[in-house]
RNA sequence: GCCCCCAUCGUCUAGCGGUCCAGGACGCCGCCCUCUCACGGCGGAAACAGGGGUUCGAGUCCCCUUGGGGGUGCCA
């Protein structure tokens, strides 16, 4: 008989629920689900300055965004204090921790010696065996753990391995603070502990403090949970993802038009990978997903692939689906507003039957709500502003160069067009493709690109408006 | 500084001692399809960081170097 498996998700609310966040509440997820164990969230909100309202709830909604869920209500860490410091004075008392009354200058000052005389900078325990008559009357004092100075601690992780730790270079780190408030440090042990936490799947970052937190755990006489630290993500350029590249909030991504299922696939497939698949179900990420595969380098984020994955996902849609996708992603838009409202009346069908031939050329959302959007354009345009969405300001250019042209044919046919066309983007070393398309689509008949009636008609290209609604019959 | 981790194409990765003159995907470059773009199809360039070992045999194991990253708080 096995313990069924418990996994947390415990980002602390300080900002938005980050991109390397969200693959760990991902892999805690899959790891959960695929156990056929339960997934818990946790807010660590010690840090009482920092945290925020907001912050909480955009995490809750990025997750439910991705499609994440957990078990039971979400435990929040500040409403644990209590417990903690309970835990924290059962310590004292076995003799496991003790009371340090060194002072801000003074740790301050041991840290700038040992700078000075190139020792690693670590509390040097003056208070450790001191007996506690010594200490000041009344004066402040923080709780710190009595770590063991000789041998070493392992931490016995799924991913990384054996990795071992000699004691001499862990300090007695502090696990309640002068005010009574526990240490993260702390807390975590304790929270996980209570909530009986299997696995800690968190970032790599963590791997030292899971060598602090087995000391607690040992100290304690707890079991020790498995350790999973999975390796972080970085930005393009390898360093530590920042604003900079591509550690936005999840809402930043839905907001750029990724669709939840393809950042979902696009995350999983950093660190962790199943032979040679790319595209990945729901179901089958569960299935095939383990902490055994999980890579243990760190990787960069690339939005080329997670864009291609994007494009997949709109493609591969079905229509309806596709419908509800950007009806759910309209609130989160800044002109979304506008567009529910024209969706709601007859603009909703005509979308609808475009999505067909749109998402095949679509990256994202936003491309593809662009690309529909002759459909609810007002006409006439507004030179400057429509025409300008709908071509950048070359192509418009080149366009009204090419309407020149045209118009000084006197009786020009498709072929002729094609030609003249051709000659003129080879003059003006174009892609072909660029300028040709709106005209050579009127031409044929095609509605793949509306938007040349409105560019025309922009251009006031009324003669030639009229021309090619004749040639396209 | 000290401690810890990592190291296969530009990127994500497969590879768990021989089947690897290293496979897939994204991106890139050609060609095909085609009224354009896209989709799709076909093909191509592109990597085991360097050096020592171990072994009959190393991308795969060990060590060193180099290069990245993380940690080193009364932050989490």
């Amino acid at each position: 008989m096995t313990t069924p498996v418990v996994t947390r998700f415990a980002p602390s609310p300080t900002g938005f629920l980050h991109i390397g966040g969200a693959r760990t509440a991902l892999f805690n997820w899959l790891y959960a689900r695929h156990t056929g164990g339960r997934m818990l969230l946790r807010i660590e909100d010690t840090d009482r300055e920092r945290s925020t309202e907001e912050a909480i709830a955009a995490i809750l909604d990025g997750l439910t965004w991705l499609g994440i869920d957990w078990d039971d209500a979400p435990t929040f860490q500040s409403q644990r204090a209590g417990r903690h410091a309970e835990i924290a004075h059962e310590l004292l008392e076995s003799g496991g921790a003790y009371r340090c009354y060194a002072t801000a200058e003074e740790l301050a000052e041991m840290r700038e010696t040992a700078k000075a005389e190139g020792r690693p900078p670590r509390y040097d325990g003056r208070w450790r065996d001191r007996d506690p008559s010594e200490a000041p009357e009344g004066a402040p004092y923080v709780v710190r753990l009595k770590a063991p100075q000789e041998g070493s601690t392992v931490v016995r992780d799924a991913v990384q391995g054996d990795v071992t730790f000699p004691n001499k270079d862990l300090d007695d780190f502090v696990i309640l603070r002068s005010d009574g408030s526990p240490t993260y440090m702390l807390a975590v042990v304790v929270d996980d502990h209570d909530m009986g936490v299997t696995h800690v799947v968190r970032g790599d970052d963590h791997l030292t403090n899971a060598a602090r937190q087995t000391m607690i755990y040992t100290a304690l006489g707890w079991d020790v949970p498995t350790w999973a630290h999975i390796p972080l993500i970085h930005g393009p350029d390898g360093a530590k993802l920042s604003k900079r590249h591509g550690a936005l909030g999840v809402e930043a991504y839905r907001a750029m038009g990724y669709m939840p299922v393809a950042l979902r696939n696009y995350l999983v497939r950093l660190g962790w990978s199943h032979g040679d698949t790319e595209i990945f179900s729901t179901e089958e990420m569960i299935e095939w997903f383990d902490l055994a595969q999980i890579g243990r380098s760190a990787a960069r984020f690339d939005f080329a692939k997670l864009e291609n994955l994007n494009g997949h996902y709109i493609r591969s849609s079905d229509d309806d689906t596709l419908l509800e996708t950007i009806d759910a992603l309209l609130p989160h838009l800044e002109t979304g507003a506008e567009l529910q409202e024209t969706l709601a009346g007859p603009a909703r069908e005509q979308l609808r039957q475009a999505l067909p031939g749109l998402k095949e050329r679509a990256k994202t959302l936003i491309d593809l709500i662009e690309s529909a959007s002759y459909i609810w354009a007002t006409r006439p345009l507004a030179p400057d502003e429509k025409a300008a969405k709908i071509l950048d300001g070359d192509a418009r250019g080149h366009l009204a160069a090419l309407a020149d042209r045209l118009d000084a044919l006197a009786d020009w046919t498709a072929a002729e067009t094609e030609a003249v066309v051709r000659a003129y983007a080879e003059e003006a070393e174009l892609k072909l493709g660029k300028v040709a398309q709106p005209l050579r689509c009127a031409l044929t008949g095609r509605t793949t690109s509306p938007p040349v009636f409105d560019v025309l008609e922009t251009l006031g290209r009324e003669e030639s408006l009229a021309r090619i609604r004749d040639q396209a019959g």
